[in-house]
DNA sequence: TCTCTAATTGCAAATCTTTGCAACTAAAAA
DNA sequence: TTTTTAGTTGCAAAGATTTGCAATTAGAGA
């Protein structure tokens, strides 16, 4: 509940409209303590109600993304998934050789987030970033 | 033609096999100009032959990837592409309220890069990379 | 060259996600 | 409170990508 009534109007003052779909879905991963699929929030959904539909809960979770409610990560393997604002920044790094994941200081990126702004004017979405590349282990195999 | 001979006789140590349609498919990707959807491999490919399979092309590409032989990007709409190393290196900044897409100088990484070769032993792929965040005039409008 | 085996292909089906459109409804205006 | 209208929903269908499996075949070894 923490954060919800603040998001929501947000999105009233934005022009969107506060559905009871959308609170659900907020609400829902608002305090999921993980990322979630989209799958998965629309189980979630369900255990609460019946109204609920699988494209409505795409549609809401990109919407949240767009308007900086949510984050988003691809993993790279045919699905997406959303996490709370909430969640501390992970850098991971994906090995595309053995899938492996590794994760990173994302302090690392600090200077080029800084540069992006100053540069470019653009604020980028660095504090969960996935990076694809190769381990030590199968750059040496 | 230039790099497919190197590209398929490291594939042949690796103890990939070379199939005909595996030539084909690095010939495309190795020659193109710009990155190319999987869908788009497909169809050049039926242009040279009717042996040509969707789901191979897929496998193909990921194979590649996973070789280093070929970028992969995903530009966050439903699609992925993929394009030959021999492009250069391109940093884009998406923004996710707008879909603009800002041409950053890549070398801004450079440091980051460094820094995760140096303490996770990890090679990252950062010459085209996408990077999700907001633009100027959306952070303003 | 022939044999053998594990890698690869192609198909069909499953999975994940987006899109078009008509019906519905939140919230601004009357 | 009622009306109005533009944003939303839900369905069905399309699109993008992956997966299981039987048939095929590259390439190593006899």
């Amino acid at each position: 509940m923490t954060h919800c009534p603040t998001i929501l109007q947000a999105l009233r003052q934005r022009g969107y409209r506060i559905t009871s779909q959308r609170e659900m879905i907020i609400e829902i991963i608002a305090h999921s303590d993980r990322h979630l699929s989209a799958e998965e929030v629309f189980h979630r959904l369900r255990e609460k109600t019946s109204a609920s539909n699988l494209t409505t809960v795409y549609r809401t979770l990109e919407m949240l993304w767009v308007e900086g409610f949510a984050r988003r990560n691809d993993l790279g393997e045919g699905r997406v998934v959303y996490a709370p604002l909430a969640h501390g920044p992970h850098l991971h790094l994906v090995c595309r050789s053995c899938n492996r994941v590794i994760e990173a200081d994302h302090s690392l990126l600090a200077g080029a987030e800084h540069q992006l702004r100053e540069h470019y004017g653009f604020q980028a979405d660095l504090a969960h970033l996935n990076l694809f590349g190769v381990c030590q282990d199968c750059r040496e195999g």
